[in-house]
RNA sequence: GGGCCCGUAGCUCAGUGGUUAGAGCAGGGGACUCAUAAUCCCUUGGUCGUGUGUUCGAAUCACACCGGGCCUACCA
């Protein structure tokens, strides 16, 4: 067999984001990424798998502080957690490194200086809104007010949801800080921008001809971004941020989308420093000026531009290796529809793993993964469907149903014939070859899956059971025939092992020992033993399934959202920080006053009926301290009488009107002045005065229930 | 509004110019009993979204339309 050369890959997954937990979206790229690493290995070529925490940004600052603990306090417990869920997926890193390293720090700067050296950093005057009482710059998202057009209320700074008209947050009529409530006042900024018109041409060559970008992506960067003047990059965030000060512009930072990037080659010094070699000999170009390694970056397809342009620009700028390949997949959806964590389909790695076998997700991914950018969907009927039928009924059951019968005799000492089928399946090994490394997943478990059919009919043909009935004369040629099975199972776990590393090794221990090289499928096994059959894989029930959807639920009530500004949903992939997102310090007072109450179920929370109401009558009762008698809508002609301890704090006459929301369940309470019907909910704590009634979002109305 | 992707058997998809369009799952029938209600064989099922065109020949190419999805809307 010729034996290609050998390639020297260097692969990166997106760093996921240090605020959450890994979920079942993150590990479709995860999951696809360790594959790939793993066949590339298999192949004989050298491959490393780097990733890391993105440990930077408002969100990070903000969460740590609404938990009373550092960032770093933070960022190392939720490493810790990110790492457990990747081992117990069977996802192999070679290093996991952090943005908030010394290494990304030193690197970052290095990447700086690149930048200043060629002039691409100059400094503008920025004017933004500004939170006097919270102390911040506010991004648009974080000022509301009436819309300049139309005059539509309650609107973000960038654009009118009613009128679809976009403009300047500071265009916004009566605009109010969503931190503080303040009203917020035009100050200056200074900003660092990274002028990368300056590489444009360098980026419309690399992003239309270097074929690390797949022609759609090109397509969508050309219509998008490069025809026509690229604006500047903003890249600096003024304190308080968490991340790295820019060494030459004290009180700036770097924007959170700046280090993250560089973090691949922090992950890459960190390697080298424990596993040997340079950072030059992955990141660095050769004396041609070509690459001296591969590099692969699977991302999800909403991290595409800063992949695509402003990083490549940055390494140009640097004189470093670009990209060879930039990987671009879907977000996943569950049962057709974005995970839902009402639904029970918000489903985290943990809790998968508290159910089900991580290999069977890993099969699953890899037959619906074929290198597009269409999202994934996970059909939890279809996955306990073919994952029983392909990893269980195929292919473990070709040595379930074969191999005791030569425990005690081994394989036959000669491999026998076996009508050719050996052969066309280690023929077949080069398509799927081709398709693992195009990231045509989906086609290579199809091929494999026709080897095992193939298998299971011979089985069927050959009657092995009858054979092992049939007494001593037939005893050669049952060898002969479970000899052909266990060798087929094992050549289809040496094609699978990307995928179900913990089969392979299995299969490995039945026979013939560790699975080292994609080349074992081309060879059979002769005249070796085989060890006594151990269960290879369970199937899944529908049972599990029902546990993990339900356990989905309660695990994410569980967790406190609070203060976790920033959730991702549906991303597969991170990275992605708010752009420009600033913080108030917001005072720990409130919660250390009242500590949150003990856990409550979904079913507990159900109990209590909350709804949109509005108050359409308030008057004040001249003997009552606290009390105002309110009168409330729920829609139609439903009404309720309901007593709230608003005195003093809000003016009858200016409620009138206005949407809250009650308690509709609550069981009528009599009291001094009459009976009261519901409650009204309204926020107070230590370090504040004053009780705030709550308001829902514009487009609410009456009746609606809360959830 | 613009861009991109998709629409093939009940479901998930393969097939991207050439003989009567395929697979897996599901459905129906049978076989087998070694195996985790696993396996094997046979079988039902499709005017390949619609229309027009190019061609000796179209699921496959072009155009239009219908339907679904993603991205974007002067933001990165």
């Amino acid at each position: 067999m010729p034996t290609a050369p050998q390639r020297r890959l260097l692969v990166t997954s997106a760093l996921p984001y240090a605020n959450g937990h890994i979920h079942l979206g993150h590990l479709v790229e995860y999951l696809q990424t360790d594959i790939f690493v793993r066949f590339q290995r298999l192949r004989g070529h050298q491959a490393i798998y780097l990733c890391a925490d993105d440990t930077h940004g408002t969100a990070i600052m903000l969460r740590a502080r609404a938990e009373g603990r550092s960032e770093q306090e933070l960022i190392a417990a939720m490493r810790e957690a990110h790492l457990a869920d990747f081992t117990d997926f069977q996802i192999a890193f070679d290093h996991y490194g952090s943005t908030d390293s010394p290494a990304n720090r030193r690197l970052c700067g290095e990447l700086w200086q690149a930048l200043r050296e060629r002039e691409l950093v100059v400094t503008r005057e920025v004017q933004q809104l500004y939170d006097p009482e919270a102390g911040v710059f506010l991004a648009d998202r974080f000022v509301k007010g009436t819309c300049p057009k139309c005059g539509g209320g309650d609107q973000y700074g960038d654009a009118c949801e009613q009128c679809g008209a976009t403009y300047a947050p500071t265009e916004l009529v009566d605009p109010v800080s969503t931190l503080s409530g303040a009203r917020p006042e035009v100050r200056s900024a200074e900003h660092l921008f990274v002028t990368i018109e300056a590489l444009h041409e360098f980026l419309a060559q690399w992003t239309q001809d270097s074929g690390a970008v797949d022609p759609r992506i090109a397509n969508y960067l050309n219509g998008h971004f490069l025809s026509e003047p690229l604006r500047d990059w903003d890249i600096s965030r003024p304190a308080p941020y968490f991340g790295f000060e820019i060494p030459d512009a004290p009180g700036q930072y770097w924007y959170v989308w700046f280090d993250a990037p560089v973090g691949y080659m922090a992950a890459t010094e960190e390697w080298c420093q424990q596993q040997g070699g340079r950072l030059e000999d992955w990141w660095g170009r050769d004396d041609a000026g070509n690459p001296r390694a591969e590099i692969h970056h699977f991302i999800g397809k909403d991290i595409v531009y800063f992949h695509t342009l402003f990083w490549p620009a940055m390494l140009e700028a640097a004189g470093l290796a670009l990209p060879t390949k930039v990987r671009v997949h879907g977000f996943l959806t569950v049962n057709g529809q974005k995970m839902s964590k009402s639904r029970g389909t918000f489903i985290l790695a943990r809790t998968y793993l508290e159910h089900l076998d991580p290999g069977m997700l890993r099969y699953y991914y890899a037959a619906k993964i074929s290198g597009g950018i269409d999202d994934l969907d996970l059909n939890l009927e279809e996955f306990t469907a073919k994952v029983n039928a392909d990893i269980v009924g195929k292919v473990a059951n070709l040595a379930s149903r074969t191999a005791r019968w030569l425990t005690a005799s081994g394989l036959s000492a000669v491999y026998p014939d076996d009508g050719g089928l050996f052969a066309k399946a280690a023929a077949d090994g080069e398509a799927i070859a081709a398709a693992y490394e195009a990231g045509d997943f989906a086609r290579a478990m199809r091929l494999v899956m026709q080897a095992a059919d193939r298998a299971n009919a011979y089985i069927d043909a050959e009657q092995p059971w009858k054979l092992a009935k049939a007494g001593p004369e037939a005893a050669g040629r049952l060898q002969d025939v479970a000899s052909v099975a266990v060798n087929l199972f094992r050549q289809l776990a040496v094609y699978l092992a990307p995928v179900l590393p913990r089969l392979a090794e299995q299969a490995g221990t039945l026979v013939g020992g560790p699975i080292r090289h994609w080349a074992e499928a081309t060879r059979p096994l002769a005249g070796i033993p085989v060890a006594g059959f151990q269960p290879l894989a369970r199937r899944v029930e529908q049972a599990q399934i029902e546990a993990l959807v339900a356990a989905s639920r309660s695990a994410v009530e569980a967790s406190p959202p609070a203060g976790s500004p920033v959730t991702h949903t549906s991303g597969a992939s991170t990275m992605d920080e708010t752009p420009a997102a600033f913080s108030s310090a917001d005072p720990a007072a409130p919660l250390e006053a009242e500590p949150l109450a003990e856990e409550c179920t979904i079913d507990d929370f159900g109990k209590v009926d909350l709804r949109v109401a509005r108050i359409v009558a308030a008057e004040e009762v001249p003997e009552a301290r606290k009390l105002l008698k309110l009168t409330v809508s729920l829609g139609g002609d439903v009404t309720r009488t309901v007593f709230a301890g608003i005195k003093g704090f809000h003016d009858p006459a200016a409620l009138v009107g206005r949407l809250v929301v009650v308690v509709a369940n609550l069981a009528p309470r009599k009291m001094k002045f009459g009976l009261s019907e519901g409650m009204v909910v309204a926020a107070s704590g230590a370090g504040a005065e004053g009780v705030f009634l709550l308001s829902p979002d514009t487009g609410a109305l009456p009746g609606m229930r809360l959830r």
